[in-house]
DNA sequence: CTTCGGATTGGCT
DNA sequence: GCCAATCCGAAGA
């Protein structure tokens, strides 16, 4: 991986698209992505200064961000950095383009389309966890011509309106919008 | 120390 | 469409 994976998130995203990711022996195409910024973000990790849990994200470019969410997902972001200003892209979806055997055996169940379709399920079917947080990463560039959109990030609760999610025009890999949840009412 | 809420998913109504 | 699952990081007391 050279420079065009490093810089600004909201300029690395959308080259990130149709590049190929390869982990534990699966190697994806992404086809949905979304930025995270530094300080400025709020509804980046990194918005509130460095901590044990995105300390990578502070670290140099090129590098996996791992975290755990929900008591039972990971998501992985590639980070952009430089070093010291934390950017990142989350990795969200992706066409499983080798390895699928492996990927459906991490997966059971899954239609060959869902097996990276969302970011969850992207970590899983590459055999990503807290353990790879901070390994460098593989990714190649992809080629050819593109049609990509841009709309608001999924998920979040703050500054979920900014249209930092990035995707592949018409992909069938990538995962459907859903607003962030509404928890239940403050009182009872 | 305790409480809150989450960059989601899959299953049930 | 709605909600439980299930652990941890961050914030508040």
């Amino acid at each position: 991986m050279t420079d065009w994976a490093e810089g600004d998130p909201l300029e690395v995203a959308p080259r990130l698209l149709n590049a190929v990711v390869s982990h534990g022996g699966v190697s994806v195409r992404l086809t949905e992505v979304e930025a995270y910024a530094g300080p400025d973000d709020p509804g980046s990790h990194a918005f509130r200064g460095e901590t044990a849990r995105n300390a990578v994200m502070f670290g140099p470019p090129g590098r996996f961000y791992v975290y755990f969410v929900y008591g039972m997902h990971h998501c992985a972001n590639l980070v952009t950095g430089p070093a010291g200003d934390p950017g990142a892209v989350l990795l969200r979806a992706g066409e499983v383009v080798a390895g699928l055997d492996v990927a459906r055996a991490r997966r059971p169940g899954s239609s060959d389309r869902d097996l990276a379709r969302g970011p969850a399920r992207l970590c899983r079917a590459l055999g990503i966890d807290l353990t790879h947080n901070g390994v460098r990463l593989d990714v190649v560039a992809g080629e050819g011509p593109l049609q990509t959109s841009s709309g608001p990030r999924v998920g979040l609760r703050r500054a979920a309106e900014r249209p930092w999610r990035f995707w592949v025009t018409g992909d069938p890999t990538v995962s459907t919008y859903r607003p962030a949840s509404v928890r239940r009412p403050a009182g009872a």
